[in-house]
DNA sequence: CTGAAAGCGCTTACAG
DNA sequence: CTGAAAGCGCTTACAG
């Protein structure tokens, strides 16, 4: 394609290696001659190549974030504080999308991650929301690459996570502190990591409080997109809710995606119930929903810093970061505003920010 | 780090040049050599590295998508459409980041762009969102790469976007229809270009319709925050709506997102008002959103398409595609329910999907 | 079917 | 302050 050092050299007559000097701000170059390489190099849109910069310096330069297309609007958040910390090294960001649904199986999801590593495209990863066993994480240390974990566990690589249990079993708790008896949770894919925490977490604090917990207080959605994570899928198990036999008078819903949906059923259906869900995106301030909130920038900060120190120095203890989540209270929580405003007078609640 | 080709050929006995050729999958290799040599690889886990066969092939098989931070929910569905069409391609998916907002200039948009091109990482650029005049984009042509635009438009690279003076027209237009006389207009940073089409296209339908202009009817918003583009800046432009002199009775909002915090303030406020806006999210279906549809999904396939043609065919004739936005009609664009159930059922009316 | 060799576009001691 | 040269890890005609 375009021009190459050698271009430049010949044109300023100079070595190549002065020219790369020149591009890698080293001061021992006469001023005279880097200002002439820089001018004939602006002239012919000349800078060094990526690929070959780190063929020759055995590093990239990149960070590669691998999120699964799943993840969309929680890994937006996460993104926006992995940038932000990102800005003040030298190290840029990639990000890899990989499908984790569909006909998609594990195995092969595997597999998308497994290339990725291979291709040897940067010098530390950063594995957002990506669930696998300890014995699939245990085979990528061969790698021997900077490998820091968001939203997972496993105990020899870095990672941030939010205790999904304890988030559930407060949020739970929350409503049965409000007087709520019959709860509901709307799950999403029953085998999906966050929906086995979340239901344990809610099962365990409707037990611990003496409130009977089956099976069937557990309403999944039909829609499977994005493992149940969708809009609809939220819809559908809030429909199957309100029409049920059972009257419940309380919901505890797995993500906010879902609670938008569940919303728009109870106003379709013109019933309303208190509703408390998980992550606190950034657009459920606006829907009045209370939610566990996820720090999600935080999160992103966080791993960023883990993976730039470890990228420096591989041989540093291993760290896990883990939040407890915050339950941020809106008017959702209440069967009326009323309610909500009263509640906002009293210390047993946070205010929504 | 790792293993390279060497370590593989000196286990397997061979040359170099014959890994290669299996990991090219080239045919002219013994199925012997071949199973040999695979084996030894997955022992030692073992690829080839990305950077290098880059060089060697003087292509990357990479096409980078740069987008602004500020397209958030915009880009996560476009790039559901660019990662469907790579699929079936030969080329991986890279996301470019780019900051343009904050203390961030004009000028330096332009260098984090150019920064992006000149590291030569990508066999082409899909660029979404990021509008320069002529000028800026005629100078990127002397890196002679293929470039293809996303909701942008300049002569002489590939392009597919939606016609939003168009779309804004009908949006305002469809008010004027269903009665209302006295519409307002949620901006966003005023400058901006999807405000700067939008309020023609607001502007030129009230005037076709003998309804008099005044910039008193463009409500901005206070918050900048991604150009505006946000629930804050909607809440904050609704609200001096609601509580100015002038009783409007619609309101065009120039997108999804700042609709949201309208209709928050709506809520708040304890007050009405019918409202289209402009971008049909996915989750603006759950809030009964009425909204011009940018088919944003197919505006990424489209744009995928386009490059990899230009990667291929480097002499192919520029194509533009243009979209009309399609609006969507949902209950938001009625004072009520009722009112909406009976324009379903006129074919005045396009019903949401 | 296989190997020797040139080349991709850089960086970086080393020597001066 | 500057250059010659080796090396980064591959691919790919070319010759056999």
């Amino acid at each position: 394609m375009s021009s190459t050092i050698y271009d430049i050299a010949r044109e300023a007559g100079v070595s190549i290696a002065t020219v790369s000097r020149v591009f890698n701000n080293n001061p021992k170059v006469s001023p005279d001659t880097r200002e002439k390489i820089l001018e004939i190099a602006s002239r012919y849109g000349y800078h060094p190549r990526a690929q070959a910069q780190s063929l020759a310096r055995r590093k990239t330069g990149l960070i590669t974030a691998i999120v699964p297309i799943i993840s969309n609007y929680f890994f937006m958040e996460v993104l926006a504080g992995m940038q932000d910390q990102l800005a003040e090294s030298e190290f840029e960001l990639q990000i890899s999308n990989i499908k984790t649904t569909g006909e998609v199986r594990g195995d092969d999801v595997r597999q998308q991650v497994e290339d990725i590593f291979k291709r040897g495209m940067s010098d530390g990863y950063i594995v957002v929301s990506i669930h696998f066993d300890d014995h699939d994480w245990d085979y990528f240390k061969k790698y021997e690459t900077p490998i820091t974990l968001i939203d997972e566990y496993y105990s020899d690589f870095d990672s941030v996570s939010v205790d999904s249990v304890e988030g559930a079993y407060s949020a739970t708790k929350s409503l049965i502190d409000l007087g709520y008896e019959n709860i509901a949770m709307i799950c999403a894919v029953r085998d999906s990591k966050p929906v086995i925490d979340r239901s344990n977490g809610f099962r365990k604090a409707l037990e611990d409080h003496q409130i009977e917990f089956s099976e069937e207080r557990l309403f999944s959605g039909l829609d499977t997109e994005r493992d149940g994570h969708t809009e609809l899928n939220g819809y559908q198990a809030m429909k199957e809710i309100l029409n049920g036999e059972e009257s419940y008078d309380a919901v505890f819903c797995n993500s906010d995606i879902q609670a938008l949906g569940a919303l728009k059923a109870m106003q379709d259906y013109q019933r309303s119930l208190p509703i408390i869900s998980f992550d606190d995106l950034s657009f459920s301030q606006y829907l009045g929903l209370s939610s566990m909130r996820q720090p999600m920038y935080e999160m992103g900060k966080i791993a960023t810093d883990k993976i730039i120190n470890r990228i420096n120095q591989p041989q540093t203890d291993v760290t896990h970061t883990v939040f407890s989540p915050e339950l941020i209270v809106r008017n959702s929580s209440f069967n009326s505003d009323a309610e909500y405003l009263a509640a906002k007078n009293t210390k047993s609640v946070t205010a929504g920010k």
